[in-house]
DNA sequence: CAGATCTATGACAGCGCTGTCAAATCAGCT
DNA sequence: AGCTGATTTGACAGCGCTGTCATAGATCTG
């Protein structure tokens, strides 16, 4: 595996410094901003830049002590559009700050993410967000030592190891299930997907169930399925408990499903939520564009990006840092429960 | 912004090699997995690096001359599931060859994506995945000057710098309109979005307005935003529409917009596809599940996105690569039109 | 106008690793 | 034993840049 890019011609500082008759300290203090440079050196070298065509070479720059500007991020998935929307608000202010993105997908799991964390610091980054499946011992240990800022996203029902940002889905199931009981329903189901890999959808479950036993419940039915959320799952699983005298509500893993049952429930002509009542989690654009807008919890996705990237962007800076930031989560009330 | 890693302990490659009584380049070869070392050898230093807690530097092991294991992929937005789904199949297969991407967002901005071209070309990838909104000139010349193998994706009815990987969107739009006017639909309307950012929903609708005329026929009515796609807004303008006498069927510019489409009908009562009849693109996961399954065109993002990787990786290996990959696409009937 | 204070520029070393080439060791054979 | 060729190990330079410290002018102060 060789990549020749050809060295011969590649354009360095020095190549710079030759063209505008200045030292390489000069250029590189050109090149980044600093602010003791005259100004006419400045555009004599500006000048030389345009002509020979540098491009910076910040592997170098890295390597000599100054910063990184990258930033590891380590996701369970992508085609789950939750995690999609976490980095669009990551990168949106990771961005704006100059800083860049190296990714690495779990794909839920462990090992992999054990891996990816090893190989991703191996870049030097300046920061890292994980969106943590498992964070074995090994990875932990590995954080550590790396010194390294570090953010773990989406759920705050644990202790971190430095900085954690997102909401406690714990409370998020609690919530949803006041909110129920306090509408009236007292008989419940439960369609959930892969909760081995998914524990944060597994914390919502026994949240909502302590408020549903606080209170003299439970669920009366589960349907669960050990593969990813998706609609059709949703769907199918709805299929399966309506074919056995379905509990008066229904709540979902997440939006994914609960809008496989909100299909399956029209599909079957059934009335939501009259004949039957679905809530689910997360407040995915689809579920409240729904011509039955669904019941739900709205997760704040990007802003949880957005607050990691400032927490490590903040840290970057010498400026103080919450240890746990809660960006909170709002109940949508919806037509569908 | 300083960021202190305290380097008094991090621990190198010389240090590993102290550790294990050998000389550093021995422990660079066993770091990289090479095949002159012997065994005897390979298990101390596999030990002296488990002891010290090494992790390998990249940084310099990429400006050492050898090979960066970093790929740059930019994208034009992230909330678009579209590209979240080439994303997810570009990573996977990248990964599973040891490269990582290191990911820009241009915001359908091209400036922002000529700015990070720059800038993601500052840390010398081994190559560069893009999503083009506008290539500029200036980005152009970046690109060839850098020798990078570049693999553009999405639609392929351009000619590339280097390599592209998609669809043609002009043939896409072009067999939806055969399709619909095989089964007998003569009176069109379309619905799009910000047809200035995404040009290749535009080339959807100039394919399919073509093939329309070649009949005869052409939109009778469009509805049009200036602003990203989305379901409210699908609903929206089809509710615009449907006050004024729609017409029997609706192009979307793509599935998002459809199901906006699907929900305002079916809110208003309406069936479909027997008082309004509905074609979308990209054959998105929520349109097949949904109670009426969407006529769409099945993008295979996935597979594109792993296509492009392999075109990448291809190059690498020194093996010959395709200028132009149509990964083709599929038309999903559905029960919408 | 001597001395103090800035401002603008540069020389030099070194970040941690790998490519290149050379040397040492070992096995196989006559 | 003596030679050949393969295997294993190492010395050294240098990738392109920036931190540190030094220096030369320019500007100011009493």
């Amino acid at each position: 595996m060789k990549i020749d890019v050809d060295k011969a011609d590649r354009v360095t500082l020095a190549d710079v410094a030759e063209a505008a008759g200045v030292s390489e300290i000069t250029v590189s203090r050109v090149v980044r901003g600093m602010a003791n440079v005259s100004q006419v050196t400045v555009s004599k070298v500006e000048e030389a830049i345009a002509r020979t065509g540098y491009v910076r070479n910040r592997l170098a720059g890295a390597m000599a002590g100054a910063v990184s500007n990258q930033i590891a991020v380590i996701l369970p998935s992508l085609s789950n559009s939750v995690f999609a929307d976490v980095l669009d608000g990551l990168e949106a202010r990771l961005q704006s700050a100059g800083f860049h993105s190296v990714l690495g997908i779990s794909n839920y799991d462990s090992d992999r993410e054990a891996q990816l964390i090893e190989s991703l610091l191996g870049w030097q980054p300046a920061g890292l967000v994980i969106a943590p499946t498992l964070l074995s011992d090994r990875s932990l240990r590995l954080l550590e030592r790396s010194r390294l800022p570090v953010v773990e996203v989406m759920d705050i029902d644990h202790d971190p190891a430095d900085m954690v940002v997102g909401i406690s889905h714990r409370q998020a199931g609690k919530s949803m299930a006041y909110y129920l009981i306090g509408r009236g329903y007292r008989s419940f189901g439960y369609v959930g997907h892969d909760i081995e890999g998914d524990h944060r959808a597994a914390i919502r479950r026994d949240g909502f169930r302590a408020a549903l036993q606080e209170n003299g419940l439970d669920f009366e039915t589960e349907a669960r399925a050990d593969v990813e959320s998706s609609i059709p799952l949703g769907r199918r699983l709805t299929g399966q408990i309506l074919s056995n005298g379905a509990p008066r509500l229904l709540y979902f893993s997440n939006d994914d499903m609960a809008m496989g049952g909100l299909f399956e429930a029209m599909s079957r002509g059934l009335q939501v939520p009259r004949d039957l009542a679905l809530a689910g989690f997360n407040g995915l654009q689809i579920g409240q564009s729904a011509p039955v807008a669904l019941t739900t919890v709205e997760s704040h996705r990007a802003l949880i990006g957005q607050r990691a990237a400032e927490q490590l962007i903040r840290r970057f800076a010498g400026e103080p840092t919450e240890r746990r930031v809660d960006v909170g989560f709002t109940l949508l009330p919806g037509d569908s429960a």
